[in-house]
DNA sequence: TTAGTGACTGTAG
DNA sequence: GCTACAGCCACTA
């Protein structure tokens, strides 16, 4: 089964995301065009695993800075897990200094 | 084919 | 700050 473009352009965007940096699912479906369907950002994420290639889904969180799909990490603490190996620091569930650690696709960086 | 659901977000009250 | 509604695209039954 083939990505579609809107989900080729999802892992695409997750894939630049920085080493302990973090995105939205709201900013990845605005780069895409529709920021309006940043669910789909999410069940790309969780479609990414069947990926070939990684994708740094963990990377993804809510507009809150909240890990809403650690969930589908298989083990909830997972994704808090690979998280904080990259020096972010959570706490409850949400990503502390999430505005520092935000990085945007225009930032190309 | 149709209907329901989903790791969300922005706007309005 | 909160709740409620609509919109977005793809997938599964």
């Amino acid at each position: 089964m083939e990505e579609t473009g809107f989900f080729k352009k999802v892992y695409e965007l997750a894939r630049q995301i920085p080493f302990g940096r973090v995105c939205t699912y709201g900013i990845i479906a605005k780069n895409i065009g529709s920021p309006q369907a940043a669910r789909m950002v999410g069940w790309a994420m969780n479609k990414s695993s069947h990926e070939k290639e990684f994708v740094p889904a963990h990377r993804v969180v809510n507009r809150k800075g909240l890990l809403t799909g650690k969930n589908h990490f298989g083990n909830t603490n997972t994704m808090k897990e690979m998280l904080e190996s990259e020096g972010i620091e959570i706490i409850d569930n949400q990503i502390q200094r999430f505005e520092e650690l935000l990085w945007f696709p225009e930032m190309n960086d």
